[in-house]
DNA sequence: GGAACACTATACCGCCGGTACAGTAATATG
DNA sequence: CATATTACTGTACCGGCGGTATAGTGTTCC
């Protein structure tokens, strides 16, 4: 009788990922506080008892929601690497290249960058366990360690004009995206976010180049 | 018309301040939602009516903690740009100073720069009105101004070694604090924010030193 | 046939933002 | 001295929120 329908109304994990979809979106553009749960589970069309039955509470949802957060950002940025790999084989240029797709991308985005859950939670920090704040610091530092490398690699071939701290510049380019987005949002121009990156693209540039 | 006895004795503004002051000690620290009505007017010792007699709505209060914020950090930066002057004559070597200076600050506040109550509003848009994202926006946009005016003087004495949006680079001071800010908080090293700053200041050190 | 899974349905709790309103002590003005 | 205003207190209440509890149900797997 309902072969098709039984695929559709029950996949095992299917109303976990909608609850993850639906709560995200809400997130992003209203706050953690701002999306209730009875708002979510309303729109995907379960009832309270099936969210607390997928999660035991909101925390439990904020830190699934970084771990995909954290996935999402990982591929994006295996992306980004693999591409400027392709099309170049000097670090430098590998560099430039992947902040200038970086910058294409986050200026693709019609409404600017959703915004990070990283940073939504560092500004409501006590909505939030320690699960949570480790998550976060985690995601963090994993950021450093890849942009750590490619700087590295870059600072082989070419010494650094200005003597810099590696980790401190790997760390400017996570600042410079979360401050961009926040002034981005704060002022309503989403490109503002992608021109930052560009800024800091031309400091590599500047900081890297030969004389 | 007993000027002394009515200080000492009422204090006409002083339970807001006082409000003012309890709420953003606890916003910068949990959040915005998580800093309730009823542990603020505990906090000041007044009654729920207390607090609704000087802000209509928590709302009310949001603005009025961005302005006073505005206002402190224009004094701030004000301080910075006159010490700036008074230390050099060259807008470059001021400006050089003046991110020192802000770095040094930064780094003296113990527990890390307390947060932007800018970006809490970010975060927590739709908990917001329209008043306070118009607050927010004019802050940003002030910030830009007074950095541009920094970067225009710089600018007119040694021309840039690359190409750079001069609104983009002002608005790179903002996002690098704020930026700062974030991953500070974030992986829990204060520090962050000023090592951030100081690359800022390496990058304008670049862009402008003559060849 | 029975256990496990993925929920539904209903009822309830305490906290929160916010409203409403009556009362009051201290001060300011005529 | 009377009155109005200011700056609150105290109490009671509302709907929405996160969260708990618990009994029941259809489906699937063994």
């Amino acid at each position: 009788m309902a072969h098709a329908e039984l695929a559709a109304a029950q996949r095992p994990t299917d109303t976990r990922t909608r609850i993850l979809e639906i709560a995200q979106e809400g997130i992003l553009a209203k706050g953690f506080d701002a999306t209730s749960i009875d708002e979510i589970v309303a729109e995907a069309g379960i009832t309270k008892g099936g969210f607390f039955y997928h999660f035991p509470d909101k925390n439990a949802l904020a830190r699934a929601l970084i771990e995909r957060h954290i996935a999402f950002e990982d591929a994006l940025f295996d992306g980004l690497f693999a591409r400027a790999e392709e099309l170049a084989d000097d670090p430098l240029q590998q560099a430039l290249i992947m902040l200038k797709l970086m910058a294409e991308m986050l200026e693709d985005m019609p409404a600017g960058h959703p915004g990070c859950i990283v940073a939504t939670a560092v500004y409501q920090d006590r909505l939030f366990d320690a699960g949570v704040r480790d998550l976060n610091r985690t995601a963090v530092l994993g950021w450093r360690e890849r942009f750590r490398a490619m700087i590295d690699r870059i600072a082989m071939r070419y010494p650094p004009r200005e003597p810099v701290d590696l980790d401190d510049l790997a760390d400017l380019v996570t600042a410079v995206v979360e401050g961009g987005i926040v002034i981005a949002k704060a002022v309503g121009e989403p490109v503002l976010t992608a021109r930052q990156v560009l800024q800091l693209r031309t400091y590599i540039k500047l900081l890297f180049s030969p004389t």
